[in-house]
RNA sequence: CGGGGUGUAGCGCAGUGGCUAGCGCGCCACGUUCGGGACGUGGAGGUCGGUGGUUCGAAUCCACUCACCCCGACCA
């Protein structure tokens, strides 16, 4: 590709908006451009790289015996009403009509598809186990798109779901995929934390998460320097601090005026956050709900969403709150009827604890359960934080963001027996397919990796997802010679199937394509000049060597392929 | 969904009721330059997000609305 024809430019100065690296720089070299909120066009650089990252995906999905198919992103939202999972994705699903008036969905992944496909195929043990895969355009209607590529409402995806006969199948599928993730990620330049995860409201066993360790991360995941152990955080198991559970004493009412927070009260009383007990209002799917916990400890939502199996949950408005009877600053589980109860077992763990009275500016000294006040469920809903024990080795938690850019997930037979996929055993009985799914986010990985891989010029692409391998300077266009033997070098590279772009411009300053250059970030730069052609040399230079190398103009194409082997 | 912010030329921005809406970059033409974001001369380019209102007069004031960005989805 000759720069003088390329349809996108780059930017001068960095585009305000953008925040985090990745999404500064895609826009600046001009690899995407915005349409709408969470919504980017690829540009032809970007697109060459996705293209590249899809094939590397491609190769490890089929090396592990996937086999690649394509399914729709319109479907009918009857499909997903069958399974409920319409009213798990609620919101987050694009809906539409058609000319009938049917309800379709823009689809936000394909379990419920690809199910479909594999029942009307696969009738007999002897058909397992299946991979399927595909690359495809997700929807998701996500409530606030964020970092350029890293959030977006429309993205590429790779799904792949995995059939098995049972959980033995299932794990050897899954092994597999994790597997290929790792290939896919090393083969990209990320380097992975792969961390347990939630597996959600489907409700399978397990599941992981790749992430990229990056401030600039969404999630946070939860680490263990001694065992190695990492954890997504609203998944993480850890060991709290403990504590002496003293002699209970009288329950006593005393004045806090003004006092609203655990952090005041507990000065205000000269105590410990983990000598009070923590009350927190939600609502789950319209019903308010009383959750309490130890006042040092903070409600995991996602353990706490499982435990009330619920599609949505969130704090309590005020509305809501006052409607409940509730009083905000000041609630307790003590002498509440009527609304459910939750609590952490960290209630146990101490006692005399101070709690809300239910009433303005006081509360209770020397609340204990089971004395003073009940639950109706009695479940695991902590948050695991950093200073934590490890739950495996005892080790202090550590904890850091992350980009998430894989998620596997066993799904055991939830799908199969909600849309009826099942093969006969070897005793000729009837058995619900087990199944697995495996996600990775093709347009997040390239955003990753440029997250991971740039330095203060521009981007550093990682050779085997560059949109070209080299950056072919010609300076002083107008010089025939110049022009002679850039175009001639320009030739040859191709002809021994070189990417290269070649900046051919004439009306550009050196000092502008060298800028460019380091922006856009190709692993190897030749530069064709007058100075250079008085020797009859080119100029090679890695995209992060700190000098640049002199190559007789002919063997330049052989200088290239060695320093691209040994950038590899 | 709540809070904050921004919409003026391709990009970044200025412009608090009064003449033909400006500046930088970029773009076009010609010339000079030519190894880390050159220079000169001349030029092109704008329904000031939209609708309605106030006014002799609106980019500017008011109302509504749309879009986009950021923070929070927060423990009382």
């Amino acid at each position: 590709m000759r720069i003088s024809r390329l349809v996108t430019r780059t930017l001068r100065d960095d585009p305000p908006e953008a925040e985090t690296a990745s999404h500064r720089l895609m826009l600046r070299a001009g690899l995407i451009q915005q349409v709408a909120a969470g919504v980017y066009a690829y540009l032809p650089l970007a697109w060459r790289s996705l293209q590249k990252i899809e094939q590397i995906v491609r190769e490890e999905m089929d090396a592990a015996a996937g086999q690649e198919l394509r399914m729709p992103a319109l479907q009918p939202l009857e499909l997903w009403q069958q399974t409920d999972r319409d009213a798990a994705f609620g919101d987050n699903m694009f809906r539409l009509e058609d000319r009938r008036g049917r309800p379709l969905a823009l689809a936000p992944t394909h379990e419920e598809v690809v199910t479909n496909i594999v029942k009307g195929n696969v009738q007999s043990y002897r058909d397992l186990p299946v991979i399927l895969y595909q690359m495809q355009t997700k929807f998701r209607d996500e409530p606030r798109p964020r970092a350029g590529l890293v959030r977006v409402r429309e993205f590429t995806m790779k799904d792949a779901y995995s059939f098995d006969a049972d959980d033995d199948g299932l794990d050897d599928s899954y092994q597999a995929m994790a597997q290929a993730y790792r290939n896919v990620f090393r083969r990209c330049s990320i380097p992975v934390v792969m961390a347990e995860a939630d597996s959600g409201a489907i409700g399978g066993k397990d599941s992981h998460e790749f992430l990229l360790p990056t401030a600039s991360g969404e999630d946070t995941v939860i680490t263990c320097p001694g065992c190695g152990y990492a954890a997504n955080a609203e998944k993480a198991e850890g060991v709290y601090p403990s504590q002496e559970t003293p002699d209970p004493l009288p329950l006593e009412e005393v004045s806090t005026p003004g006092i609203k927070t655990i952090a005041t009260l507990a000065e205000f009383l000269g105590i410990t956050e983990a000598q009070t007990l923590k009350a927190v209002f939600y609502a789950a799917d319209g019903e308010v709900v009383f959750v309490t916990i130890r006042g040092d400890l903070e409600v995991n939502e996602v353990k706490l969403k499982n435990a009330l199996h619920c599609n949505e949950l969130r704090l309590a408005d005020d509305e809501e709150v006052e409607r409940a009877g509730l009083v905000a600053g000041s609630a307790s589980a003590i002498g509440l009827t009527h609304i459910r109860k939750i609590a952490d077992p960290s209630i146990s763990d101490g006692g005399n604890f101070v709690v809300g009275a239910n009433n303005p500016d006081t509360h209770y000294r020397n609340a204990n359960y089971p004395r003073d006040f009940d639950a109706d469920i009695i479940t695991d809903i902590g948050l695991t934080q950093p200073g934590h024990r490890c739950a495996q080795c005892g080790a202090t938690l550590e904890s850091t963001r992350g980009v998430e850019v894989g998620h596997i997930f066993k799904l055991g037979t939830f799908f199969s027996e909600a849309l009826g996929a099942f093969y006969l055993d070897t005793d000729g009985q009837q058995q619900p397919i087990t199944m697995g799914c495996y996600g990775i986010g093709v347009s997040r990985i390239l955003a990753a990796a440029i997250e991971q891989n740039h330095d203060e010029r521009g981007i550093v692409f990682p050779p085997p997802i560059a949109p070209y391998q080299v950056h072919l300077v010609g300076l002083n266009m107008s010089d025939e010679n110049v022009a002679q033997a850039a175009g001639d070098l320009y030739d040859r590279l191709w002809a021994v199937g070189i990417e290269t772009l070649f900046d051919d411009r004439e009306d550009a300053a050196a000092g502008v394509k060298f800028n460019d250059a380091d922006l856009i970030g190709l692993p190897v730069r030749l530069v064709v000049s007058p100075r250079n052609l008085r020797q009859s040399a080119v100029e090679v230079r890695g995209r992060t060597a700190d000098e640049a190398e002199m190559v007789a103009l002919n063997d330049a194409v052989g200088a290239v392929r060695s320093s691209l082997g040994t950038a590899c």
